[in-house]
DNA sequence: GCCGGCGATATTGCATACAATCCTCCCCTC
DNA sequence: GAGGGGAGGATTGTATGCAATATCGCCGGC
C-alpha cells in the first residue's frame, strides 16, 4: 500500500500551483474573458482562483513574457491590445517560423518515432475528411489533428527556441480580432493535402521544398482568415 | 533645482527592484558567469544581490521565459545548455526574423524620425570605418552602432512581437559557444555596406529586396562566426 | 562490497504582513 | 465655478515565516 496515499488525497498535484494558475489565466485571456486593455488585479484574481497573490503574480509575469499582458511598474498588468495589423503580422511571422521548422526537420531527417506519429496524424485527418465533408461535430477533432501535426513538426525541427517562438506566435487573444479560419470542405481538404506534401518533402529531405510548402501553407491560412479587416 | 532630490537620496530608483535584478542576472548569465547547467539558488542570489528571495524569484522566472534558464518543479532553475547546433539554428532563426523586420519596415515605410535615426547611425559607422581600419579601441563603439542599427529597424518594423522574438534570438549565453564575430576590416566594411544597401532598399519601399538583403546579411554573419564547431 | 531504506538538511512553493506608491475624491482657495 | 493640494483608500513591491519536498549522506542487510 502506498504510504503517501493519505498525503495526496484527491488532486494528487505534483506541479506547482503557479503553473496551473498560469495555464488557467492564459486560457482565459486567449478566450477573451478579459476585454482588451482590462486590468488584471492580483487580489481579485487571488480570490477568484482561491490562491494567494504569490502564484498569481508569477502567472501574470509569465503571461506578460508571452506577450499577452502588458506590465507597467506600480500599475500592474493589463490585457494587451492587438490591432488587425498585429494579427496579420503574427501570421507572417508564423509562416516564416513554420517554414524554418519544416526546413530544419528536413535537414535533420525524421526519427522513426516522429515519422510514425506524423503519418498517424495524417491518417487520422484522411479518415476525418474521407466522407467528402467535415461535419460540425468533427471540427474539434480536426482542429486537434491539425494542431498535433504542426506541433509534431515543431518537435522534429530539433530547435527548442523555434518551438517556443512558434508557441508565442499563436498566443493571441481571440477577443481582439475574432479571427476565424474557414471550414469549407474544399479549403480544409486543400490544407490537409498541403500537410501530405509537406511531410513528403520532409521525408525526402528536400529542405527547400519543405520550407516553401510550409510557408505557403501558413500564408494561405492567413489569406483564408475571416473577420480581420475583411472586405 | 529638483525638489525631489531629498526624497530620492541616492539610488533614485523608480523601477521595481525585480527588473534591475533580472537585468543584472541576465547580463551575468549571458556573460557566462554561471557555467552551463549550473543551478541558480534563490537564497544564494538573494545574498549576492542584497535583496530578498521574492524579486530574485521573479527575475529567475523572467530569465526562464527568455529561454536562458530551465526550470524543474521543486528543483529550481539552472542555466540552459546550448550546443553548437542550437547556436547555429538561432542564427537561422534570427536571419528569418531580421529579414521579416526589414520587409515590414519597407512595406510600412519609414517615418521621418526613423529615417533620420538610421541615417545618423550609418553616418557614425562611416566615420568609424573611414580610416580604412577598425582599431581595437573603436570596437565597442562599432558594436553599439551595429546593435543600434538593427534595433532601430526592429522598431521600424512596427511589430512588437517580432521585436520581442528578435530579442530572444540574441539571448544566448556566451559560455556555451564562445561565438565571436570576425573583426577584420574587410568583413566589417562589408557588413556595414550591407546596412547601407538594406536601408536604401527600405527607403525605396522594395520589401522583397530589403528582406533578401537582410537575410543574407545575417547569414553572412553566421558564416563568419568563429569558435562554433569550426574546422 | 554493493544495494536499499531512512533520516537530517537544504531548497523550493506558498501564504501573509508590511512598506511604498498611485489613484480618487473631497475640500479649500482663488 | 475652476483649479490645486491633500487625505484616504487601493494596489503593487518586498520581506519573511511556514510547510512540503528533494537531495545527500549514513546505516543496516544481503
Amino acid at each position: 500500500m502506498d504510504t503517501r496515499s493519505e498525503a495526496r488525497p484527491a488532486g494528487a498535484r505534483r506541479l506547482p500551483r503557479s503553473l496551473s494558475v498560469a495555464d488557467e489565466l492564459r486560457a482565459a485571456v486567449i478566450a477573451g474573458e478579459f476585454g482588451p486593455g482590462e486590468r488584471l488585479q492580483e487580489v481579485r484574481l487571488s480570490k477568484r482562483l482561491g490562491v494567494s497573490r504569490t502564484p498569481v503574480r508569477l502567472a501574470l509575469q509569465a503571461l506578460a513574457a508571452d506577450g499577452l499582458l502588458e506590465h507597467a511598474p506600480r500599475r500592474g498588468y493589463s490585457v494587451r491590445r492587438f490591432d488587425a495589423t498585429e494579427i496579420l503580422n503574427a501570421f507572417e511571422i508564423r509562416a516564416a517560423l513554420e517554414g524554418l521548422a519544416a526546413r530544419f526537420a528536413a535537414e535533420r531527417g525524421l526519427e522513426e518515432a516522429a515519422r510514425a506519429r506524423l503519418e498517424a496524424i495524417l491518417a487520422e485527418g484522411d479518415a476525418l475528411l474521407s466522407r467528402g465533408e467535415l461535419p460540425e461535430g468533427s471540427r474539434p477533432a480536426y482542429i486537434r489533428m491539425n494542431a498535433a501535426f504542426h506541433e509534431a513538426l515543431h518537435g522534429a525541427s530539433g530547435s527548442r527556441m523555434l518551438g517556443e517562438m512558434l508557441r508565442l506566435s499563436q498566443n493571441l487573444p481571440l477577443s481582439s480580432h475574432h479571427h476565424v479560419v474557414a471550414f469549407e470542405y474544399r479549403r480544409v481538404r486543400r490544407r490537409h493535402d498541403d500537410h501530405h506534401r509537406i511531410l513528403e518533402a520532409v521525408l525526402r529531405r528536400d529542405a527547400r521544398r519543405a520550407e516553401n510548402l510550409m510557408c505557403d501553407h501558413v500564408a494561405s491560412i492567413k489569406a483564408g482568415l475571416t473577420g480581420v479587416a475583411g472586405p
